[in-house]
DNA sequence: TGCTTTATGTATCTTTTGATACCGTTTTTT
DNA sequence: AAAAAACGGTATCAAAAGATACATAAAGCA
């Protein structure tokens, strides 16, 4: 790939052209397969990345179940991956492509030397801190709060508006995990949905009214 | 108070004696009495925190109730201050004393100059947004995955942990309100627990056995 | 085509949790 | 001291959610 067509494709919030050169010069570009795992809890991270195309779903694995905490989109980086580099930890979670993904890499030695250069990359790691946390507490409130029915129609509308459609494609069993709760449980109230005409249901989506 | 004094106070984790310098230059001490408000919603902060002595409460209001996001404790900072310092954005949250305390300010616009200059600082920060994040994710998973009675008897022993006895100052009413359900269902789970010979109960306090 | 896997519908039963109400006791305030 | 507020125990009822079991349909595949 031409220089010109990253630094194209690198967030815009770099806003110091400094720091957009050194992206360049220290980080590469890899892709991904759908699944292919980026990271895994107990490895080291020698690089830090940025999605610049696709989606990396990053989740925590407990004896049974997995705890999803968040996905990383286009323009954004990782968290954890970000903290568990600047301390020189090992991962806590995993990262897995949930389709084909470009992602710009670069030693994390970096994240500590820019942060005393460059004060949109400061902003930007304050960003995405914040930002982690502020998601996350809306999904405890949601949890702690509301009923599963709220929630999942909660779900429904804002995927729906962050994939700019009306048709969700996922199937009972993944809304379940991504829930924390059973298929039966999503099933029984997806139905109730159809019978209040709110939606309407299909194998492996759900469209919303 | 004496500048040497203050310097003692201060967290250690500041390990360049120019930043503890500049610290004292700028900052000031001030103390509040239980139950001070020191930041609400809405405000505009132009101070940031370092608790030195005592306990904050910070949490959100929203219609009905309140959501408690954490305690800031001494050396440390308040997540949520500085994030909305850091983009001039006001407060989303309110801080309430606990008990009396003492606390260092310093004006805001430092945070963002003391990330050019000092990594401790910025090693400071990213641990602050850090833990807050492993804690509420900690708070999350509870909340999703554990039955009401397993996660009363982890408050407990948290706290009997963190406060280093076996007797834990709390009435059922305030234990309800920390685990967002109500004090009949606390009443019900403690008198089993102690039938079970886990607790010994006291009016406004329970002793781990 | 026939077999297997995945997706979904639904009934039944149990458990957990919450809501409400009423009680007596202790502490605090007036 | 009297009144009010806070604290805790407990019974009853209802609702929410999970567990289990079984059934049908569609999709993928050998």
């Amino acid at each position: 790939m031409e220089e010109s067509e990253i630094l194209a494709k690198l967030p815009l919030v770099f806003t110091e052209s400094a720091l957009r050169q050194e992206m360049l010069t220290h980080g590469k570009f890899i892709t991904v397969n759908k699944d292919d795992t980026l990271v895994r809890e107990g490895q080291y991270l020698d690089f830090l990345p940025i999605v610049i195309k696709g989606e990396i779903r990053v989740f925590q694995q407990k004896e049974d179940r997995e705890i999803l905490l968040y996905y990383v989109r286009e323009g954004q980086t990782c968290m954890m991956s970000l903290s568990a580099a600047y301390f020189n930890h090992t991962s806590t979670s995993y990262g897995v492509a949930t389709k084909p993904s470009e992602i710009f890499v670069f030693p994390t030695r970096l994240v500590n030397e820019w942060q005393l250069k460059y004060s949109s990359w400061n902003a930007y790691l304050i960003q995405t801190f914040r930002s982690r946390y502020d998601e996350l507490l809306g999904s405890f409130e949601s949890v702690a709060f509301d009923p599963i029915d709220k929630r999942v129609l909660s779900y429904l509308t804002d995927r729906a508006k962050k994939e700019n459609t009306a048709q969700i494609a996922i199937s009972h069993q993944n809304l379940a995990y991504e829930l924390g709760t059973t298929r039966v449980v999503i099933s029984r109230i997806l139905k109730g949905f159809e019978q209040q005409g709110k939606v309407k249901l299909f194998r492996g989506s759900i469209r919303l009214k």
